[in-house]
DNA sequence: TCTGGGGTCCTAGGACCC
DNA sequence: TCTGGGGTCCTAGGACCC
């Protein structure tokens, strides 16, 4: 007896102008009406409902460009709010879950891959409808359906179900004239893993569909596009090369935080505050993933629009890796004496963490084992210090003093937040369950 | 006046070693 | 002091994604 082959399957689920559909949930009133959410600091526009896309707003658009457009439009405007797009991507997520059985890979905040077993890839037709009803009716919020033999593959699919057919699911199967057609109709920088650089390239060499890219030679393409390049290319002729979606939080490689500021900071004072804020969240993540970091960049720049951009950058590597809050700023403040230079207005800033490493697997250091004493206490002080900002709303009650007040001038503007920002959205009506 | 934030992977080139 | 090739490791920058 020998087991039955059965051919990969991979389902792609993505909501539909995700932003701007979780401010719709509790806005019933905005169903069929022109919607955008902004960036933070309310700078440009980053998800448009349907009805904003068709009056021609497009992705990145500054918003006080299209301002009074928008206010004679009356289209809904609100400032992004990525603690509830979460939530609700968690809900979507669960509910995707239950309907299929088994655990998805989540891929970004708002779609999910699913490897489909022989049963399931059986009827995926009606596996995507349902997932489809479902997902509306208990989250409420509207999704669109790719089918395919590999990610890729779904991904495309999941195009042509967004833009090309009524219902908001399609299927790439085993029909070659149908698939062939289909590909003389799709640009190819709509492919997944081609950007605007390699399609501009592609298309210099008159290279302009899916299916001029997919009839190209393989050896060619490697020379051409690099190996990513070629893994896109196979995986669209149906053979799986693209395996690795998820990563657990712990397998992550850098963290980052870094804002545009609200309002241009000129002094090194302010921007200590800014940055220490920025590196104490960074802190957070690393301890609610069980990491320490072994190097830490900070820097700090004038408007990337303005003339003569300044920008000033500073590294450093810890004795130990860490993820001690006082460790970090302490750097921070020594990095900014080390680099600040007085004079321009810095309009954004940022710290990166890498070299990150599981807590507990670190090397030791000979030249610090007396210093297990101190570090059981550091360890201790930031448990209570992470415990009681969960308590008391995570908005980080308890902090450093050098991070200084909540009306910070370089405090984000998120002037058109929903009603629903800091709390209070988790007793609303989300789930419609029958 | 006003222009997002957070990730990953690949490559080329330099440093260094044998 | 110079000659030469091959390998590895690291870093900066580019490209991609949402």
């Amino acid at each position: 007896m020998h087991a039955t082959f059965y051919p990969p399957r991979f389902l792609l689920i993505d909501c539909n102008n995700f932003f701007a559909s979780c401010e719709r949930i509790f806005r019933p009133d905005l169903e069929g009406k022109p919607v955008i959410v902004l960036s933070n600091n309310d700078g440009c526009v980053i998800a448009r409902s349907n009805e904003a896309k068709a009056l021609g707003i497009a992705m990145g658009e500054p918003f006080f460009r299209i301002k009074p457009f928008a206010e004679a439009r009356h289209i809904a405007v609100f400032s992004s709010n990525f603690s509830l797009y979460r939530d609700i991507s968690h809900r979507v997520m669960d509910t995707v879950e239950s309907v299929v059985g088994r655990e998805v890979e989540q891929y970004s905040i708002d779609e999910c891959f699913v490897p489909l077993t022989p049963s399931l890839a059986a009827n995926v037709a009606d596996v995507a409808i349902s997932l489809r009803e479902t997902v509306r009716r208990h989250v409420n919020i509207p999704v669109s359906i790719g089918i395919g033999s590999t990610r890729t593959l779904a991904k495309l699919a999941c195009y042509v179900a967004k833009k090309k057919v009524s219902g908001n699911v399609y299927d790439i199967g085993g029909d070659a004239g149908e698939r062939e057609r289909l590909f003389a109709d799709i640009p190819v920088d709509e492919v997944w893993g081609i950007g605007r650089r390699k399609g501009k390239k592609l298309r210099m060499v008159g290279i302009r569909t899916v299916r001029d890219f997919v009839r190209s030679d393989e050896d060619w393409i490697k020379r051409f596009l690099t190996v990513t390049g070629y893994h896109t290319l196979m995986e669209l002729r149906g053979i799986p090369l693209i395996t690795d979606v998820v990563r657990g939080a712990e397998e992550r490689k850098s963290i980052v935080v870094s804002r545009s500021f609200g309002e241009k900071i000129r002094s090194r004072e302010e921007l200590v505050k800014a940055l220490s804020t920025f590196v104490s969240k960074a802190c957070v993540q690393l301890r609610q993933s069980g990491l320490v970091a072994g190097d830490m960049t900070l820097y700090f720049e004038s408007s990337r629009f303005g003339e003569n951009v300044v920008r000033k950058e500073w590294q450093t590597r810890f004795m130990r890796p860490t993820n001690d809050t006082r460790t970090m700023v302490h750097e921070v403040i020594r990095g900014l004496s080390a680099v600040y230079e007085q004079g321009p207005r810095y309009a954004r800033g940022g710290v990166l963490l890498c070299s990150l490493q599981r807590e507990g697997e670190v090397c030791g250091n000979l030249l610090f084992l007396d210093r297990e004493e101190e570090d059981a206490r550091q360890k201790k002080l930031m448990r209570v210090l992470d415990a009681v900002n969960r308590k008391y709303t995570g908005n980080a009650s308890l902090r450093y003093a050098v991070l200084g007040g909540r009306d910070a001038q370089w405090h984000m503007r998120q002037e058109r937040l929903s009603g629903f920002g800091k709390e209070g959205w988790n007793n609303l009506p989300v789930a419609k369950c029958r």
